[in-house]
DNA sequence: TCGACGTGTCGAACCGGTTCGACCTTTCGA
DNA sequence: TCGAAAGGTCGAACCGGTTCGACACGTCGA
């Protein structure tokens, strides 16, 4: 394997001058800096990535940890995979993903033996274990998903409270009276998952405001369940007018549910969502919903933890939380109820 | 950060005995080697994996190149992902996820600078232009997906003749004599997407041989569209009482399709599918089918990658070329036609 | 009693980059 | 005309592991 000895001998330079002549790190004269690079190019050289990272303490690769769990679903996990990877990509940096169970002890391998710069955390929990791995570790990190302690990282995440709101100030207006909201399945709760419950209290607290009765319901998150789960809430509140569904396996169930009872979206029933956009393509689903922007919050995850890689941030840099703002996707899933509405 | 050289000041030897007492590459006493566990410990030691690359020429990393195409089913690509990391991790590789759009290019960085011991990738076309930078590097590759030419990597692949002939003789078998067949769409097939062929040539002749008619017709991958595919597919051939779908997104909207035309399988249609189970659960599909298994094709790479990584290959070790055999996991939607069949 | 051998340890070299300080020219201003 | 400064190049050291050959010591057989 050619080495840049071997281009500096090339070109008829020390090794030093090859590097600077590469790297650009001190001023080299132009006809020596066309020679190296004319050299390296001849002979193919390509830098060895373990000897550089060894002189400059510098991998150019970023951790992912993700947790590929049975009741995430698939379509939006892949989304923050390319939100991250393209991201990293585009800013120069590799991704070594782990999706080990054990989620600490790959963050303490991989953060310890340096062979990251940094490292992204998804699907963090509201006391994620692997908070205190990362905070001691001597690379920065970034979060997707809010921590009861944000302290010593950057986290981003859909402002779930303004989604919650939102979807019920949204039927409010339009008339409703009555609503069910039907969120992820309660073992997704204790697992940590608190974005449910942000968004459930903020949605209660605003139907409360508004004078709406709200019903509040845990579904299941895989298939069969999900949509016995959507017939027994429709059959128990007939007076409800809309739905509220903060669970992508229900969104992905209605369609079907829907037309067995023959019950109409909007003229019967308004329904929003909380799903991104891609994910309503691939399902085809006609409901209006709260984009949930995975691939932009993996983005905005990989910017900052570069930003504060290479320390650009800015002087004071307090470490950020960041809230994506919910942005309701119009699909013409609700409307004023009517009269004949769900009798 | 602590290094070799403070656990060996610790432990009272020289560097060397502390590389040999922690890697046991040569023997040392019971009590140095007691010493320096002590003492790599109690410093919270951890090898510097640029170092260690760099004097091993091993990085005990994996490259995985995907391509996150937007015709490409997103739980499926999941599973590839989750066989190919959870079996690395299993052997003690970690994985660097490229899914760079510039395939070739981002291949060449990776094996070049030698970040990776070698290399799984998916999506393998026909004449992938992956190839010819993968046979040049000097890491050993391995492809879930059959190219034309197979030479100097290890290949795996689901049997598609074999399912095309299985999913046709099975519907024969039952006594169907007019069948459809729903591939993906063309432009899969021009991008190099040979399974496509494969299924199908192999379906076309076993009808041929059973006398049986069938019509084969390439599906949208996207949700609106292959619903209005289907509703013209079952327009246009009404006689016909078995539907093979090797189109995931066929899959998908046939429940909406069929029950909107109030057909009902296997009574007036009987449906095989082409995909996996983790699919068939996540849509709730209830059509028999045939295991595409990608957690299996990702988790058989990874194995023989390794063992070609670590020299364990058997004496001789040509480069195999492996299909998995098509399991047909029946869920009922096959039967008999009745005379009442889809009139 | 001596030499051969095996076991355990050490020092030094090496992997392939980067980076620091020193040195040599050349240029420019005083 | 001289000295300082700037520009360009070089050699050597360093990053943190691994690995090779040498060597000291104890044991065993002849």
């Amino acid at each position: 394997m050619v080495n840049i000895g071997d281009v500096a001998r090339a070109a008829g330079v020390a090794r030093s001058t090859a590097s600077y002549a590469l790297t650009g790190k001190r001023a080299v004269s132009d006809e020596v800096r066309a020679r190296v690079r004319q050299a390296a190019l001849e002979l193919g050289y390509t830098p060895n990535a373990g000897a550089r990272a060894l002189a400059t303490s510098r991998s150019n690769v970023i951790g992912l940890l993700a947790q590929f769990l049975p009741d995430e679903f698939a379509p939006a996990m892949l989304q923050y995979l390319q939100g991250v990877t393209d991201t990293a990509r585009d800013l120069g940096y590799d991704i070594l993903l782990s999706s080990d169970s054990d989620g600490p002890g790959a963050l303490k391998r991989i953060t310890d033996s340096r062979m990251v710069d940094g490292v992204v955390l998804l699907n963090v929990a509201e006391d994620d274990d692997r908070l205190p791995v990362l905070r001691a570790a001597a690379q920065p990190g970034a979060l997707v998903g809010l921590p009861r302690d944000c302290t010593g990282v950057d986290v981003f995440d859909l402002d779930f409270e303004e989604a919650g709101r939102a979807m019920v100030e949204h039927l409010a207006r339009l008339g409703h009276r009555e609503l069910i909201l039907v969120s992820q399945p309660e073992h997704v709760v204790e697992r940590g998952g608190a974005y449910v419950w942000r968004l459930q209290n903020a949605a209660v607290q605003a139907a409360a405001a508004k004078g709406v009765v709200l019903h509040t319901v845990f579904g299941a998150a895989t298939q069969p369940d999900i949509g016995r789960d959507l017939h027994a809430l429709l059959d128990a509140h007939p007076g409800a007018t809309g739905l509220l569904l903060n669970n992508e396996a229900a969104a992905a169930a209605l369609p079907t549910v829907l037309r067995s009872r023959d019950i109409e979206s909007p003229a019967d029933l308004s329904v929003i969502g909380r799903y991104s956009d891609e994910f309503a393509r691939t399902f085809s689903l006609p409901y209006s919903s709260i984009e949930s922007a995975p691939d932009r919050l993996g983005r905005m995850a990989v910017r900052q933890l570069v930003r504060r890689i290479e320390n650009q941030v800015p002087d004071g840099d307090p470490y950020v939380v960041r809230f994506v703002h919910p942005e309701l996707v119009d699909r013409g899933s609700t409307a004023a109820p009517t009269s004949a509405s769900r009798q």
